[in-house]
RNA sequence: GGGGGAUUAGCUCAGCUGGCUAGAGCGCUUCCAUGGCAUGGAAGAGGUCAUCGGUUCGAAUCCGUUAUUCUCCA
């Protein structure tokens, strides 16, 4: 009998040891950071626990705490050991999962960090010592690194001797980048396999083996190098600890389980997706994936949503979307939910998780409004690729019976609907299965799901191809080459200077080259900087930089992390000594305006709308600002006008702006600061306040000294961006003056143009209506003189032949008129035989028409009638065999076309 | 950032290689039928075929621009 069994802890339990054990260590509890990264352009998501302390390690900031620890929520969707298609397949892969973390930052190094692993682990877990193994790294002769011997010894003093593996540089040694902190590790695994499979097979063969049942726990990494860019190593003068435990795993260990799905952190969501798909875990592979499926991808769904990531049809929104999907796409096609049920798992998360990561639950309303709402534009989506689907396969059916056509094939064929058909020896074509899959949405699994159904081969290989294709053209596309970093002098900290000077004395600290679709670029970085970095949705600042003797242009600001990054066309040719740096003033003045106007937006729409608004994104530049809030019905007229008129009463008060800067987090939200979801507060922020009874919020941005500069705030649209998200357009001063400028001189000239009516709205009304019964008039009009030169010719119809001849020149004034014509005497005569050369216009056309008895007989063809017809005007036509039409260059030609058509007619 | 598709009546969409007087279903209006309702019957209104430009004798259809939107890849 398994160990575990004795033992029952739940999930929350087990978390709140963890962090109870590490407070009572001294280390200090942060919360987690969010799961979406913003500033960072080599990661979309966080997928350790270290990422939020990067920058410590990088040297770029400090901490204020030597000791941290906390449970990190990750997200992984790609990378060597974690495709997002693996994920629901086996027990133990997810996309987001929860990382238990202990962090030393140059305080206590290998000793602790080992001896509190064990004690944790064996004493207050009470895991078995036996069922333990441990790795630490064996030596690397590249690198000239020895075995981590201090790591040995210390494990030597718990462990027996065949419970420590070494590990080689892959498992064992863990690296930032290419360049950067790096350090050996040392693993922890566990063996879960019943007592009969351990006699068969000893546990440290299977350790880092992929197996199910033996994995690894905690990996506790060592950071005591730096690898320089050109591959050496150097040691660190500050070492770190930085642990990370897989919560959900650590749990499957705890609980005696063989499946991390089979965990209390999983088995809620997936008893209620049973529950409604009316089918019990266990029994069947292919429903306990999409049950698995199902259960994983909401998490990581629900918690993106709720750190401010919507699922779009780019970057990490994309990510989003296409985890959504896939949850979709396994519930529609195993547990047959056609419609909607997925965000209904929300609320289930959102309680099950609200002690540890509060922000799902207090977005539960907005979440699982877009869930729902992507939920049913999937479904559409994949109704409408049903339906191309089915028109494809009817196509290849039809081929096919051109074929081979016999009374068996087709009873095959129509009995093919009702399940499993018999091979039919019909290929789908992989280009078609990709169009589906790449124009339409439709997801390659179903293609071949619903084509296997219908007995129809789907070319796996020819879709793959076309895969690839499409990547190779989209990498060629993003090629993206970024050097080095190269000092100049010493490397020191930057510092940002732009909240109080425009201009400032400085150096360069270091510069890259950057290439980017054929540009070369470089990024600069300064010692002190008055140029702020786009962020807080306000735009980087331009400017310049100068020497004695060289003006460099700054085009943009940006920010990594925390390093802030100007981006130059070109370099200083003398990059040593001081440069002017100047920020151009009336960008940076006009942003200054939006962003405090947004502030302002901010609070108003709370106050008009209600305190569920919440930003969920802002632009700010110095053209216009635009506002992303959560809402969920369109805003009316009158609250539109009501959020403008308190704005602009804001601004007639001309209220100052009150900064203060360095304020303890805590503090700040005492003073009835909001925080924004999904964004990543420091210990200090900095508290931006019109008003305190108005508009208190945190913010980095750069603001004006009172809000009277912002002049007129004028909303230009409202409209939707997504499912319970509304997006407000507004502008600010000199903008708002030149739109309402613009929109008054647009009524202005309007107006002349009415010859100044009194009410220009109704006049315009009138004049529209009466331009439609005009056209109406005109139209009967037409026809009457239609019906007139149809009288005139059905006078000069000659019976000939046992047909009705009509050979006539005439003028018409359209190209319709004369088809009005032509149809008109063909409903009158069925044995009609008829050649009109027209002058539209001075243009000359041919116009054959055949009666519809006449045409039966097959004796007469408009069409090549018409072409012959054509030569003499000098042009080309053609038609349908009853009626056709030509038209030409030649007017003088008319008379030479009824000549000639007299000879055909014979 | 790079591909692909779509835009036709109030809505959902047909309209294949340029020439069938631009269609269907639902909805709408009017009339008729039934005790009422579900509904049935008849007639009718409603379209700058997204936009601008080009090719052509002729463009909803082919080519390019712009806008909007869907979708895939990075």
């Amino acid at each position: 009998m398994p160990f575990e069994r004795k033992i029952k802890m739940d999930s929350a339990t087990i978390r709140r040891k963890f962090l109870g054990f590490f407070e009572s260590k001294g280390h200090q509890i942060v919360p987690s950071a969010p799961l979406v990264l913003k500033n960072d352009p080599s990661l979309l998501f966080t997928n350790s626990g270290m990422v939020q302390f990067k920058d410590y390690f990088l040297g770029n900031s400090v901490s204020k705490y030597k000791r941290i620890a906390d449970t990190q929520k990750c997200l992984r969707v790609s990378g060597k050991h974690n495709d997002l298609e693996d994920v629901g397949l086996d027990t133990y892969h997810h996309t987001m999962f929860e990382m238990l973390g202990n962090w030393s930052f140059g305080d206590y190094f290998k000793k602790e960090a080992i001896e509190w692993a064990w004690e944790l682990l064996t004493e207050v877990y009470k895991l078995p010592k036996d069922k333990l193994y441990v790795t630490v790294f064996g030596g690397d002769k590249g690198d000239n690194l020895p075995v981590d011997e201090e790591a040995q010894d210390l494990w030597r003093r718990f462990v027996l001797e065949d419970h420590i593996l070494h590990g080689n540089k892959k498992d064992n040694f863990w690296e930032m980048g290419e360049a950067g902190p790096c350090g050996p590790c040392s693993e922890i695994h566990i063996d879960l396999r019943s007592d009969d499979e351990i006699k068969k097979k000893l546990g440290r063969e299977l350790v880092n083996n992929d197996h199910p049942q033996v994995v690894e726990i905690w990996n506790l990494v060592f950071i005591q190098f730096n690898r320089l860019a050109s591959g050496v190593l150097e040691p660190l003068p500050d070492k770190h600890v930085d642990t990370g435990m897989g919560f959900e795993r650590l749990c499957m260990a705890i609980q005696g389980k063989t499946s991390n799905y089979d965990t209390d952190v999983f088995r809620p969501l997936m008893d209620f997706i049973a529950l409604h798909a009316n089918v019990k875990y266990g029994t069947d592979t292919k429903t306990d994936i999409a049950i698995r499926v199902m259960a994983d991808h909401i998490r990581a769904v629900s918690f993106a949503i709720a750190d401010g990531q919507l699922p779009s049809n780019t970057g990490a929104g994309y990510v989003i979307r296409r985890i959504l999907r896939r949850a979709v796409r396994y519930g529609f096609s195993y547990l047959n939910f056609k419609e909607p049920f997925i965000y209904r798992l929300v609320s289930l998360l959102a309680l099950q998780l609200r002690d540890v990561f509060p922000e799902l639950h207090k977005q539960l309303d907005y979440v699982t409004n877009v869930v729902h709402e992507e939920e049913k534009s999937f479904l559409r989506t994949l109704e409408k690729g049903i339906r191309r689907l089915d028109d494809f396969i009817t196509e290849q059916y039809e081929e096919f019976l051109h074929e081979v056509i016999t009374p068996n094939v087709l009873k095959e064929i129509n009995q093919s609907g009702t399940g499993k058909a018999e091979p039919l020896n019909i290929t789908l074509p992989g280009k078609i299965a990709f169009e589906l899959y790449d124009t339409f949405g439709f997801p390659f699994d179903l293609t071949s799901l619903i084509a296997r159904e219908k007995g129809i081969d789907v070319d796996e290989k020819g879709f793959a191809a076309e895969m690839e294709k499409q990547k190779s053209r989209s990498k060629a596309a993003a090629v993206k080459e970024t050097g080095d970093w190269i000092l100049v002098g010493d490397d020191g900290k930057s510092e940002f200077i732009g909240y109080d000077h425009l201009t400032a004395t400085s150096r360069i600290l270091k510069f890259r080259k950057v290439k980017q679709k054929n540009k070369e670029m470089f990024q600069l970085v300064l010692d002190k900087t008055p140029f702020y970095a786009e962020s807080g949705g306000q735009v980087g600042d331009t400017g310049f930089i100068e020497s004695a003797n060289e003006k460099i242009w700054v085009i943009d600001t940006k920010k990594e992390n925390d390093l802030i990054i100007h981006w130059t066309e070109t370099l200083p040719d003398k990059l040593e000594g001081e440069f002017f740096a100047s920020v151009n003033e009336s960008k940076r003045r006009l942003s200054m305006n939006n962003h405090s106007a947004t502030h302002l937006l901010h609070a108003a729409l709370r106050h008009v709308l209600g305190k569920h608004v919440e930003q969920k994104g802002s632009l700010v530049n110095e053209k216009i600002l635009r506002f992303d809030f959560s809402h969920f019905a369109p805003m009316t007229d009158e609250e539109i006008a009501k959020v403008e008129t308190i704005v602009n009463e804001k601004v007639r008060e001309n209220i100052p702006l009150d900064e203060k800067r360095n304020v303890p987090i805590e503090k700040a939200k005492a003073l009835g600061a909001m925080a924004l979801f999904g964004e990543k507060y420091g210990e200090f922020v900095r508290v931006i306040t019109f008003d305190p009874k108005f508009s208190v919020e945190l913010c980095g941005g750069t603001h004006i000294k009172a809000t009277g500069s912002i002049g007129m705030f004028k909303i230009v649209s409202e409209s939707s961006v997504a499912a319970g998200v509304r997006r407000i357009e507004a502008v600010t001063a000199e903008g708002a003056e030149d739109f309402v400028n613009g929109s008054l001189a647009v009524l202005d000239e309007l107006k002349t143009l009415m010859k100044n009516p009194k009410d220009p709205s109704a006049f315009l009304q009138g004049l529209l209506e009466e331009k439609h019964s005009l056209e109406k008039k005109l139209e009967v009009f037409n026809q009457q003189l239609a019906n007139q030169i149809k009288e005139d010719l059905v006078r000069k119809a000659i019976k000939s032949n046992g047909h009705t001849l009509i050979l006539e020149k005439l003028s018409v004034p359209s190209a319709d008129a004369l088809k009005n014509i032509a149809y008109g005497l063909r409903n009158q005569f069925d044995d009609l035989l008829m050649v009109l050369a027209a002058d539209i216009d001075s243009k000359p056309q041919v116009a054959v028409m055949i009666g519809e008895k006449l045409e039966a007989t097959k004796k007469f063809h408009a069409g090549n009638m018409v072409k012959e017809l054509a030569k003499e005007i000098d042009g080309g036509g053609g038609g349908q065999p009853f009626f056709a039409t030509a038209g030409g260059k030649k007017l003088e030609g008319l008379d030479a076309v009824l000549v000639r058509a007299k000879e055909l007619i014979g």
